[in-house]
RNA sequence: GGGCGGGUAGCUCAGUUGGUUAGAGCGCCUCCCUUACAAGGAGGAGGGCAGGGGUUCGAGUCCCUUCCCGCCCA
């Protein structure tokens, strides 16, 4: 039942909380209710926010533009699909818990693995609530019954089982290597969690002893110079290296060197990796703590020596200095090399400094022993399903950096040795060797097979890299490794939305993983989004007090504001800054479209009957104009959103909205709804405002839905706006003729107003008119009373007819229309002179670039014709201006 | 060192197959509480698109180059 009596503003509040439950309770979320249940899918599965996260900008952008794509395809018809969830957050949540527990006077050592695993899931508990109604506040069209979780059963299996099949095809392995530690984390971390920032740091010059040798003998003799940033990690080089090719250490290579203060021996070798013109030439060789000098160490058959605790002190392999925090230790030891004599000098160096993407602490590379994923069979696939157009990522630029990481890719350290997480499904029989398997069942059943014998088996005490499993998401929430219904139905999915700080983290190795396991891409399309900063571009941070809370946003604001903000003012892969001015802008424009549905649902009588698109029949010319216009915006709208530009789309329909439908034809349908003939208006007013509310859905849902649920309907329509059909362009309502005519009534307007304002004639004062129009003057009369109510004129003085002759006034010139009001006294003939000479002036200005336009035969020749045409038609209505404004001069002189 | 993005009105930003006189929001000036909306309406000022060169009938949009800011990778 329509009702009549909205209040003066929209209040959010109320509505919005009240439209997603019911939403939800009609179960419009889920696919098997989309218009057509059997239709084609259209599927995105969520980036899962942490479990234990508050909701941030971020999670507020993603949630528009993927909220958006679902609401989209949904009404135009798709079997629309959204998969929610929320994600372990393996590091993110543990430190939460172990700070909790440290408050509480606990440690997790102190309580032990089950109970702080049994902590941890209380935690998660207790914070995945807030983050799921966050999400759903922000009006998310998830379908909550397929919600799922990285660390829950199901998808634990799916962790198992692509680990196992990893390893039985050879690509998981275990290896002693050079991994980013984190000390403070007491875990290792892979390659993508390691940020480098560039520091002032020091650059530290000093004598190498050769053996055998006295360093007074000199460089290239006694001693050998070497650089380091890093003095402590003297202490566990195996070897000095310098280039083949250089002439000032060639004849050393082969000699041994004495590692200082230690007095350890080590061979001088050659590696075409030094770089000769950096630092002294010649480099020292720290394979346990360099991750190039790895590498080296495993071209020379280095040993290789770790001089560091798991808590980046020193150990027993750095002699005197054990004990000794890595800081601390770099002091003493140079300390006791300057008393040596074996310094040389130091200056400083900006260097990058690895540092943990979570907390920041210096990143340590350690020799430890980890499991890896040898990522380079599965790289190739996703190169290849990107290059061949498989996968397209938008914006386009993002594809050389996916190839580009993807090309170099390194082998990939899933262990982390944490509590938290996915436990790695590997079981170490009392000989150390290792059985993978699906379960403890399964390996024991292996080990018994390898054994002879029933043996005790130990676990891997390390979990997986929370990436591990959020690689499998969009097949493993469906249903994978099973052949569900779902995985069958809707995989692969269709679009992947999420930031590009994180293509490396997840995307790539979603892509990697599903084609690998489901020998299918996850997903068509890849968006990127940017990030979300401050109003001056600033990242938001606490500490800085700049963070703009998308709750307080939407407890001011509400939530179609924030979406339509960030929607229309974030390009794809750029990052956006966020303004309130803008939040509070784009809330007036849902209040804007409250009263504009105001006014239309007031002007319509008891027992009106809406039938649904006009018929052209009854039609007048502000009628064909918006229809036209609102052609147009569905055309480009829809466009638009099917080539990703949300921005573009968002703004069209609200400058339609506000610009055509509310300032115009609102106002122009006024003096008709007072006549005798109101039905045509009415008709066209509610069928524009029900078609825009459509367009208008995807980006602020709950105003639009309010708001329709109100308007009329015709028989059969859909319950709710949510699951209405997206509109299309009618060729019925293809007036280009009445759009002109009334575009030019719009201009007329224009000039009148703008005259009226320049001479100060009292807005409440109605004025009377001549006009002098040849061509669009019998539009213009028909249109008498919009003229007049809108340019606030008499309607009983409106004439049309040349400009009477001696008369003071004022003429207005608008193309070949000539308007004149007669205001007498209030008129200044030279202010008048002025202003027509002036517009003469830009008149003859335009006629003349566009002849010489014209005068060209290369632009005549070349130019496409649509082009040439509109050139000629301007310049005959430019010329036709002219010969007005002439007329109106000669007149006033 | 390599790569990418940005530099458009006082501020924050749009402007995607190159095509009339470059747009919006906020801010500013003048006027108006006109029964949809003062979270509003009307009118107005304000930029020639970082600099230089080029391609083209035509460039904010394409190419080259310089400068500044930011990011990513090594």
């Amino acid at each position: 039942m329509p009702e009549f009596t909205l209040p003066k503003t929209y209040d959010f509040r109320d509505a919005e909380q009240r439209l997603y439950r019911w939403w939800e309770e009609n179960g419009w979320f889920k696919p098997e209710n989309a218009r057509n249940p059997d239709g084609k899918p259209f599927v995105i599965s969520i980036p899962p926010p942490n479990v234990t996260g508050v909701l941030h900008q971020g999670h507020a952008l993603f949630v528009a533009l993927e909220d958006l794509m679902i609401r989209y395809h949904r009404m135009k018809g798709r079997a629309a699909l959204w998969v929610p969830g929320t994600d372990h957050a393996g590091i993110a949540t543990q430190l939460q818990v172990e700070k909790k527990l440290l408050a509480e006077g606990k440690s997790r050592e102190e309580i032990g693995r089950e109970a702080f695993l049994k902590e941890c899931w209380d935690w998660t508990h207790k914070h995945h609530d807030r983050i799921i109604s966050q999400l759903k506040r922000l009006g998310a069209s998830c379908d909550w019954d397929r919600e799922r979780f990285t660390l829950d059963e199901g998808l634990s299996r799916a962790v198992r089982e692509a680990f196992v099949r990893l390893y039985r095809m050879g690509l998981i392995y275990r290896d002693e290597y050079i991994v980013n530690w984190s000390p403070g984390l007491q875990t290792a971390v892979s390659d993508v969690e390691v940020e480098y920032t560039e520091e002032q740091g020091t650059l530290y010059y000093f004598k190498y002893p050769i053996a055998g040798h006295d360093i007074s003998e000199g460089p290239g003799q006694g001693y050998i110079p070497v650089a380091t940033t890093r003095p402590e990690t003297i202490l566990g080089d195996t070897a000095v290296a310098v280039h083949p090719d250089d002439e000032r250490y060639r004849h050393l290579i082969g000699k041994t060197a004495l590692v200082p203060i230690l007095n350890r021996p080590i061979p001088i070798i050659h590696d075409t990796y030094v770089d000769m013109e950096f630092g002294t030439g010649a480099l020292k060789i720290t394979p346990g703590h360099d991750p190039n000098d790895f590498e080296i160490g495993r071209r020379h058959g280095l040993q290789v020596i770790n001089i560091m605790n798991k808590d980046a002190t020193l150990n027993e392999n750095a002699g005197p200095y054990a004990g000794l925090d890595r800081f601390e230790a770099r002091k003493r030891l140079w300390e006791d090399m300057k008393q040596a004599g074996l310094v040389i000098k130091e200056e400083p160096y900006t260097m990058q400094v690895p540092r943990s993407q979570r907390g920041g602490e210096i990143i340590e590379p350690l020799v430890s022993k980890q499991w890896f994923v040898n990522v380079k069979p599965m790289a190739e696939m996703g190169l290849a399903a990107v290059r061949t157009g498989r996968i397209q990522i938008i914006p386009k630029r993002f594809e050389k950096i996916y190839f580009n990481w993807l090309e170099n890719i390194r082998p990939w350290c899933i262990s982390r040795q944490l509590w938290w997480g996915h436990r790695i499904p590997v079981w170490y029989g009392p000989d150390g060797r290792e059985f993978v398997a699906h379960s403890e069942e399964e390996a024991r059943a292996l080990a018994e097979e390898h054994y002879g014998h029933p043996v005790d088996l130990e676990q891997d005490p390390d979990v997986l890299d929370t990436w591990f499993s959020s690689g499998l998401w969009p097949f493993s929430t469906l249903g994978w490794p099973d052949d569900t219904p779902d995985l069958r139905r809707f995989y692969p999915t269709d679009v992947l939305e999420t930031g590009y700080d994180i293509l490396f983290f997840w995307v790539a190795r979603m892509i990697m993983q599903g084609l690998l396991y489901t020998n299918d891409i996850p997903f068509h399309t890849v968006y990127l989004h940017g990030l979300v900063r401050d109003e001056h571009g600033r990242k938001m941070s606490k500490t800085y007090g700049n963070v703009v809370d998308p709750i307080e946003v939407m407890d001011d604001y509400g939530a179609d504001a924030l979406r339509f903000t960030l929607l229309t003012g974030s390009t794809p892969g750029n990052d956006m800054n966020l303004s309130i001015d803008r939040i509070r802008a784009n809330r007036n424009f849902a209040n804007k479209i409250w009263n504009a549905t105001r006014f239309v649902l007031g002007n319509l009588p008891e027992g009106f009957t809406y039938r649904g698109a006009p018929d052209p029949a009854i039609l007048q010319t502000p009628d064909k104009w918006v229809l036209h216009r609102l052609n147009e915006t569905i055309a480009n709208a829809t466009r638009l959103i099917d080539a990703y530009q949300f921005g573009e789309a968002g703004r069209q329909i609200y400058d339609f909205l506000w610009g055509d439908f509310a300032d115009w034809y609102i106002e122009a349908a006024k003096p008709r709804l007072r006549g005798d003939d109101p039905d045509p208006v009415r008709q066209t007013l509610v069928y524009v405002l029900d078609q825009t509310l459509r367009l208008l859905h995807p980006y602020i849902p709950f105003v639009t839905e309010e708001l329709w649920q109100h308007l009329p309907h015709v028989e059969g329509e859909q319950p709710a706006l949510i699951i209405a059909e997206w509109p299309e362009p009618r060729p019925e309502f293809h007036f280009p003729n009445q759009a002109d005519a009334f575009e030019h009534l719009r201009e007329v307007v224009r000039a009148i107003r703008n005259a009226r304002s320049e001479y100060n004639v009292e807005p409440a004062r109605k004025i009377a008119a001549v006009i002098d129009a040849p061509t669009y003057g019998e539009s213009l009369a028909a249109m008498r009373d919009i003229l007049a109510l809108l340019a606030r004129l008499d309607p009983n003085q409106i004439t049309f007819g040349p400009a009477p002759e001696g008369e003071k006034g004022a003429a207005l010139v608008v193309a070949d229309t000539t308007v004149f009001l007669p205001l007498g006294g209030m008129v200044d003939i030279e202010a008048e002179l002025a202003r027509l000479r002036k517009q003469l002036a830009e008149t003859e200005k335009r006629i003349a670039s566009t002849q010489a336009r014209l005068n060209n035969p290369n632009f005549v020749q070349k130019a496409p014709e649509k082009v040439v045409a509109q050139a000629r038609q301007t310049l005959a209505e430019l010329r036709a201006q002219k010969t007005r404004l002439e007329e109106q001069i000669q007149a006033l002189r």
